[in-house]
RNA sequence: CGGGAAGUAGCGCAGGCCGGUAGCGCACCUGGUUUGGGACCAGGGGGUCGCAGGUUCGAAUCCUGUCUUCCCGACCA
């Protein structure tokens, strides 16, 4: 195993990076843009689901699969929708190999097999489950469907990053259909507020709430709906998305409804989604040069035991007391790993499961023993004390809620110290070039003058908080009249 | 997709200019001593040098193509 990491502050970048690879949570793959999601990293990624899943259900949604297809003129249907991720799609022409007749060792696409219609590899599912709707519904008493699918979409991106933007990933897509503008509207917020509960509840990450500009908005919706999440190097970064999509897929693939009165009309949809980039923002919003630091709430581990011991009879007498405690835990409910081997001395893994991020590690050894005592050691803090075995499940239990509370203030301390008010335009990029982080500023509202802060600064609007105060004042680029501040950054 | 860097044992690298039996450290295996913050000694195993062509008596090394990764940009969740 590798030794230690590259500090955040010698590069960020590879710091990300060896969290990710040296943390155990992926690899490379031989797939360009793809990653392989190694048993550690996809055992958080299904805490996760398991959690947001649940939610869903809580809030009367239902599970349920389509197809990774959608035929080109499906595609197509949602012009929006269709030209935002038309240049990022992957296209099945043929389905048929065969053996090369210059070289029997290789395949060849055969020229025979080419489709009659091309199929778009889904990078959102919008088109193919309308498609399916519309046949699904035709009176007020048909709705809501209120529908999510676990799954894989693929967007063929420029330049790739570990969870963050990767070629294939897993996601979440709620797909619902409603009646009523304001039904719709309601499910919209109330998907972001889980979002936002799942963030910061579980992942311990702090967010703001809001709507994206027009800029930002999700090819196909009236309004997308954000949490945004802040990270150590002082850049934004988008953890999850609900869209209000009015009528416009309903018109598009003519999803009609009669009301009690027996009046037709087009139905109202959202659509909302997560994704393992929110494993990328939980390693990168909260660890430190010494490795991952994971939230108790959804860590795979939450505590490890290492042993401590000379001889096979001391090892014997620590392991008898260990299951003890494991028993203990386990009643609690804690996910415990007792790590006995022998192949690696006990320096050894504390720096390894501190790479990997493990919220309490308790060690033991003779000495420990004699005295009916463990040493519990934190992650997040790094500091440890001897803990007496009486009651020691008990304690774990509150420390673990402990270590999610300090973990959550953290990232809302720094996220406080990096939001700053900009009033003049000097202003507004000495902050961006200094200390980064979310600049909250008056802005005239036209896309025109989001484009050239972009332009001049890569800032770009992450949202329109939704608690965002009514106060007047002049936009920081126009000078033109505004009632609210927004929030900028340099984003993910 | 443009610019830069790189791909040699599981990991990190040297060798390459100047072609001639592939090396080092860590990891791994065996034995022993060890174990409270990444142990030590001795012995041992493991590589079609990213892949495909080409030049050559001979290619990790030279040439061409291609794939992948990293960094910077444009694009995006």
């Amino acid at each position: 195993m590798a030794k230690g990491i590259t500090s955040r502050e010698q590069d960020f970048s590879q710091w990300y990076n060896d969290l990710i690879i040296k943390g155990g949570l992926a690899d490379y793959s031989a797939v360009r843009g793809c990653m392989v999601i190694k048993p550690y990293g996809y055992a958080l990624w299904e805490n996760m689901r398991d959690v947001l899943d649940k939610m869903f259900k809580d809030t009367g949604h239902v599970n349920a699969y389509f197809p990774l297809f959608v035929p080109k003129s499906l595609f197509e249907a949602e012009e929006k929708n269709a030209e935002g991720f038309a240049k990022e799609c992957a296209v099945v022409t043929h389905y048929r190999l065969k053996t090369d007749p210059n070289n029997k060792s290789k395949l060849i696409v055969d020229p025979e097999a080419k489709l009659e219609e091309e199929l778009v590899v889904r990078p959102t599912s919008e088109a193919i489950i309308w498609n399916t709707y519309k046949g699904w519904i035709q009176s007020y008493r048909d709705l809501p469907i209120l529908i999510n699918q676990w799954a894989n979409v693929v967007r063929w991106e420029m330049r790739t990053r570990l969870f963050l933007r990767t070629a294939e990933f897993l996601w979440q897509e709620g797909h619902t259909a409603h009646a009523t503008k304001q039904e719709a509207l309601e499910e919209t917020t109330k998907m972001l507020n889980v979002y936002a509960e799942f963030a910061e509840k579980y992942m311990a990450l702090p967010v703001v709430k809001g709507v994206k500009s027009e800029n930002e908005r999700f090819a196909g919706a009236e309004d997308t709906y954000c949490i945004e999440a802040l990270m150590q190097d002082g850049k934004a970064l988008q953890a999850g998305t609900s869209h209000f999509l009015g009528q416009n897929f309903a018109k598009a693939f003519d999803v009609k409804f009669s009301d009690k009165n027996n009046q037709l009309d087009y139905v109202w949809a959202t659509s909302w989604g997560v994704s393992t980039r929110l494993i990328g923002a939980l390693a990168m919003a909260h660890s430190d040069d010494e490795g991952l630091v994971l939230p108790p709430a959804i860590a795979p581990i939450q505590v490890v035991i290492v042993p401590i011991f000379k001889g096979e009879e001391q090892l014997t007498a620590i392991s008898a007391k260990v299951s003890e405690i494991v028993l203990q835990l386990k009643a609690y409910g804690i996910k415990v790993k007792y790590d006995d081997t022998d192949n690696a001395r006990p320096g050894w893994k504390f720096a390894e499961y501190e790479l990997k991020g493990v919220p309490v590690r308790l060690a033991i050894g003779a000495r420990d023993l004699e005295n009916n005592v463990v040493e519990v050691a934190r992650r997040d803090t790094k500091t440890k004390e001897s803990v007496s075995l009486d009651g020691i499940a008990e304690y774990i239990q509150n420390l673990l809620v402990v270590i999610q509370e300090s973990i959550f203030n953290k990232a809302a301390l720094y996220r406080a110290d990096h939001t700053t008010e900009a009033n003049t335009w000097e202003e507004f990029k000495t902050i961006l070039d200094t200390k980064g982080g979310f600049v909250s500023a008056h802005w005239d509202g036209t896309s025109e003058t989001e484009e050239s802060i972009k332009t001049e600064t890569k800032a770009t609007i992450r949202c329109i908080p939704f608690d965002a105060k009514e106060e007047s004042g002049t936009c920081i680029f126009s000078g033109k009249p505004s009632n609210k501040r927004v929030l900028f950054a340099r984003a993910y």
